[in-house]
DNA sequence: GCCAACGTTGGC
DNA sequence: GCCAACGTTGGC
């Protein structure tokens, strides 16, 4: 299985890197979107590396690395009716929203931000910058994903 | 806090 | 199957 790259947003005012250095390790759960959920059941895997990005906060940057660190299941908040993201839709004998696990693997000594890559003529390929583009898991190109990690390994 | 852009829902 | 209305995302 070759190896991917992609990039996960997240709010840090509901779950932020520090979090995840905390706790090492969290189930991406609560996503309920469906171009996001394939990424997470068809297409990430073990091992497969995360650039970590803070939306809804200033600046809005990608802040660290992290790492796939188990494969897709049933989304277990889907089922759970007390919580904000159960689904009556999703059953235990069909689950409709599948989740990876993900683990830290380190933070930035300088986050990169959207601005400064917005800067990176070769980074204007990169999904994050195209307009109106709101998806939460995004892949990303083995380039671009160097290209992010040099950047935040500056100063 | 605003608002543009997007995804989802539901009436027809 | 269309599309208007609604809710959400996320940069600014």
């Amino acid at each position: 299985m070759k190896k991917k790259y992609w990039l996960m947003k997240s709010e840090p005012s509901s779950y932020s890197i520090d979090d995840l250095e905390t706790d090492k390790k969290t189930l991406w759960d609560g996503v309920r979107n469906y171009q996001a959920r394939n990424f997470m059941m068809k297409d990430m895997h073990i091992g497969d590396e995360v650039l970590f990005y803070h939306s809804n906060t200033k600046p809005t940057a990608v802040v660290g690395l992290v790492k796939v660190s188990d494969n897709a299941k049933p989304d277990p908040v889907a089922m759970d009716k007390t919580s904000k993201y159960f689904d009556p839709k999703s059953t235990n004998e069909n689950p409709i929203w599948h989740c990876v696990e993900i683990k830290f693997v380190k933070k930035f000594t300088t986050p990169v931000t959207l601005q400064e890559i917005k800067q990176q003529e070769s980074l204007e390929g990169m999904m994050l910058i195209k307009k109106g583009m709101r998806l939460s898991i995004q892949p990303v190109t083995k380039s671009e994903f160097d290209q992010i990690c040099t950047l935040g390994k500056k100063r």
